[in-house]
DNA sequence: AAATTATGTCAACATGACTGACATAAATTT
DNA sequence: AAATTTATGTCAGTCATGTTGACATAATTT
């Protein structure tokens, strides 16, 4: 009960770890957790005021970016299930921030396309993380924001059929919909 | 929640403009959520063999790398209430994760301990995440890597009590404790 | 006509948050 | 010494958001 190794970073190799060779980064490790908690933190106070959660700025910050974004699609970023995404969505759509639109072309899908309601919301949010990233970036030399975007795409499985994901990778610097393909 | 009330006082620069001007930084914020989500993404289904989430991973991760935490100290951290720290932790003792060691100044404290199987566990969940942070930085240029935490340390907020993350950003770059050295 | 696809919905359940109340032992203050 | 505060634990109930499985409907494709 009392193996207690104070100091303990590096005793424990079980035998069969095959390519691992540094150190463990742990300081990236922590870095990275608490950026993305302070970074979702500022929008979650926002949303409480709104009766919203985590779950609706997601959906809600999708949609307004890529505007006729349909249903299967949402669900592919977001890696929920439809009964799950159902839920919020059906909130967000009562409530008057996002509206459905058949498509032309497939009248089965459902179009999503965020309201100036949830549009303002949107930005609201992403003003506060946007303050957040501009002053990060402040302290770094010129070339930094370039070296944080590079970190940050190479940090993303490639290997994902997600359309957004595409091309959010893709190269777009700050437009969506770009249909280079 | 536990809310910290970070909104009026001084932001991460003294002295420089109050912000609110750029036009959103979209790409950033979709790279952040993206990137968070594999980076996390890596741990749950390792986490999942053992029958555990995410909240078990961060429990047991800094237990392991600040030994002889307390109770109040990762409160602190996860920002979450007792009552809900209770469950998790209560499953990691139960089945030997860590370890609980009364105070010797204050015999109310608990003191936690991973022990050699919780470390087994926080190595191989570190080790998976130092693959992916590795591989991203390898494509960066020789300051690249400092340039990231630079980055990340401004994106946290500095106005925090919690005594982990003071030493986070106190600047021990790859050690926790490094106050014996 | 039949099969497939895109979406929606009902029902039950799991996890990990939350609030509020109360219990205990140890430390601190009066 | 007694009273108060602190560190922790626990009971009970609730909420948000995720899950699986089954089934329904309309539109498209075969």
């Amino acid at each position: 009960m009392t193996d207690i190794n104070l100091k303990g970073t590096g005793s424990v190799r079980p035998a069969e770890q095959p390519t691992r060779s540094g150190e463990p980064l742990w300081d990236i490790i922590e870095l990275l957790f608490y950026a993305y908690r302070d970074f979702v933190g500022d929008a979650d106070d926002v949303l409480k005021e709104f009766g919203f959660g985590r779950a609706h700025h997601r959906v809600i910050h999708f949609v307004h970016r890529y505007p006729g974004l349909k249903v299967a699609d949402l669900l592919d970023v977001l890696r929920i299930t439809k009964q799950s995404l159902g839920r919020v969505l059906k909130q967000l759509i009562d409530e008057g921030y996002i509206v459905q639109r058949a498509g032309e072309s497939d009248k089965r899908q459902r179009l999503l396309f965020a309201t100036p309601k949830g549009e303002a919301l949107v930005a609201k949010l992403a003003g506060l993380q946007t303050d957040r990233i501009t002053a990060a970036l402040k302290g770094l030399d010129p070339a930094g924001a370039d070296t944080v975007r590079r970190f940050l795409r190479a940090m993303i499985d490639h290997d994902d059929p997600d359309k957004v994901l595409q091309i959010v990778l893709g190269g777009a610097r700050s437009g969506p919909r770009d249909t280079t393909r």
